[in-house]
DNA sequence: TAGCTGACGCCCT
DNA sequence: CAGGGCGCCAGCT
């Protein structure tokens, strides 16, 4: 298992509820700005693993939710999300300026 | 073994 | 303003 996919896990692990992150944000985060796909294979590798990983809560650079057809069900991650507190419309997340939660802010803020 | 694909993102035309 | 292409890394066929 690659350590990368560890670190992706790891992060997507500490977004809090209620926010959300993008695959860009994370790669980023990571030190491979252009890796973002990188970070979406995670994901689907994510679903193998027994812990579970808020995938729900990391979307694409729109705020769109592009990975919610690889969950159970397409409605899965809008579900989970709206449980939260975050309203979407047609899989796109409302405010999602207000919700997003950059790790590299948040942890250099705390660092 | 080599090549293609993939839950993205940004630049260029 | 819209469309297309390249970069990134690892897994799968």
């Amino acid at each position: 298992m690659s350590d990368f996919f560890e670190q992706v896990y790891n992060v997507v692990r500490k977004i809090p509820p209620g926010k959300v992150t993008s695959y860009g944000a994370i790669a980023t985060y990571l030190g491979s700005p252009g890796a973002a796909r990188m970070v979406g294979w995670a994901m689907n590798a994510s679903s193998s693993k027994n812990e579970f990983v808020p995938a729900h809560r990391v979307v694409n650079r729109n705020g769109l939710l592009t990975g919610k057809r690889h969950f159970d069900t397409p409605k899965a991650m809008e579900e989970l999300l709206e449980n939260e507190g975050i309203n979407i419309i047609d899989g796109q997340i409302q405010q999602f300026e207000n919700k997003f939660w950059n790790p590299s802010t948040e942890f250099k803020k705390e660092l």
